[in-house]
Parts: structure tokens; C-alpha cells; sequence
DNA sequence: TAAATTACTTTGACACACATAGTAATTGGT
DNA sequence: ACCAATTACTATGTGTGTCAAAGTAATTTA
């Protein structure tokens, strides 16, 4: 059976994942769940108020920026843009995941004789 | 400068890097912590409250057990065992990691991706 | 003999993800 | 035309793991 993906253990990339998207494009809370499900081959579903929660604290941030989009046609949709802090804040997290990655493959993963 | 591992990337692991040092003989808090410093090569410190709190969740948990060292000489120390159930759970962990980090790899390192 | 180190414990705070519930418009099927 | 499902966003409250801070106490070192 396939091994889920704990909260616990996603905790900390929401907002990396949300800015990764953001970065290809402007966007909105549904459509950015479905990519995230997409991206992930259904491997993880963000869940809807961690997603809006992510939104809040990034735009408090400064990291992204809100707007209405075009309400006379279709349902309202709140659509996000990444910002130029933003990009430096999804550059300096990657960069810090794959420190991370690293460091605890060398924590969990045993001893595995390889002096780079 | 180099990247620090922040508490919110390192949540969900620390269980896992106790029982693998455990699985490689009975440990104490105090050894155990300078051994993931060591391991780390100084890139990550187990905070000493995390620990043990992390000691009492796994021997609650039935992953190991403790018993205290010889106190007639030298100060006190209280060892952990590794259980059988702890070995299992440690390798269901470091699979769930593997398949963590592929997942997340997907969703921050996202290529460009042309959709349909 | 004072300081540093070893070694364990307790308490309380915080941040993030989440469950749950609610509002409201639009779309699809019959 | 109607009802259900889907789309889309918001608000409130909860749980948990990590951590800071402080405390206790023995041992080692200078």
C-alpha cells in the first residue's frame, strides 16, 4: 500500500508549493488545488483552508498579491500574482528543501559510507 | 550563507532519526544528540526538550523502551531499546520519507510544465 | 572550589495544517 | 424548471510537534 504523506510531514512546503505555481502563472484557490492534485498524481490534496490560510499569510507577506477577478460573467474568483519578494522567497526554500533533503537522508537513511 | 533546517521542514522526523540511531545499539538522550549533530555534520541540534518528549512518545507508542543505566558509578543516565515494533516502524517511516520527497520534489521543482 | 560539562525533567507558548461549517453562484441532468 | 453537484471563498476552533526557558543534580576539569 502506498504510503500517505502525513501532515506532518508536509508541513512548512504549503507555501512553496502554492508560490511554485504562482510563479507559472496567476491563479486561484480551486484551480491551484487541482494542479497541486495533478502535479502530485493524486499523491496529496491540499485542503481548502489550509490553501486560503496560505493565501493570507503570503499577501500579508508581501510574497503575493490579491484581486477580484471579473465578477459580471461566471462566479467570483479571487486570483493571486506572485511578487518579485515572492520569487526570492520560493528561490531561498527550494534552496532550503534541498538542504533538508539532504541533512536528513543523512539522519534517517543510516550510515552509508560516502564522503563527497 | 548556508540554509537552516526550520522546525516547521523538521517536524515529523525526529521520531525517525532516534529510532535509527537506537537501531544501531541502546542510546541516551544526551549521546543521541550529539550523534545527530554529528551525523548532520553540524547542520542540524536536537533540541533537548524535543527529545525527550520524543522518548516518551515512542516508549508510550511501544517503539522502545528505557531502563536506567548503572547509577553506582557515574552520573545517571536513562537508555533506550529499540522494540521490534520500533524497527518496523522505522522502516514504514523511512519508506513514507522516500515517497515524501518525491511527492514534494514534484510539487516545488516543478519544470515547466505544458498543460494539456 | 568554582566553572564547565553531563544528564534528565517540566512548563508553557507558538505556528501550521486541518476538520467543520457556512455562504453563494453556476452548471448539469432529468 | 428543478434539484444535485460542482465551483469558489470564508470563518472558527482544535490538535500536535517543536521549542524556549528554567530547574535539578551529579561529575569532571581547571
Amino acid at each position: 500500500m502506498k504510503p500517505l504523506i502525513s501532515k506532518d510531514i508536509i508541513r512548512g512546503h504549503t507555501a512553496t508549493i502554492v508560490l511554485n505555481i504562482l510563479n507559472q502563472g496567476d491563479s486561484y484557490g480551486y484551480e491551484i488545488a487541482k494542479r497541486v492534485k495533478e502535479l502530485s498524481h493524486d499523491d496529496y490534496e491540499l485542503n481548502e483552508a489550509t490553501l486560503y490560510t496560505v493565501f493570507r499569510r503570503l499577501e500579508k507577506n508581501g510574497d503575493i498579491v490579491g484581486y477580484w477577478g471579473d465578477e459580471t460573467q461566471g462566479g467570483r474568483r479571487k486570483y493571486y500574482q506572485i511578487t518579485t519578494q515572492g520569487k526570492q522567497t520560493l528561490t531561498d526554500n527550494i534552496e532550503a528543501w534541498n538542504f533538508a533533503k539532504k541533512v536528513i537522508d543523512e539522519l534517517i537513511l543510516g550510515r552509508i559510507n560516502n564522503h563527497e
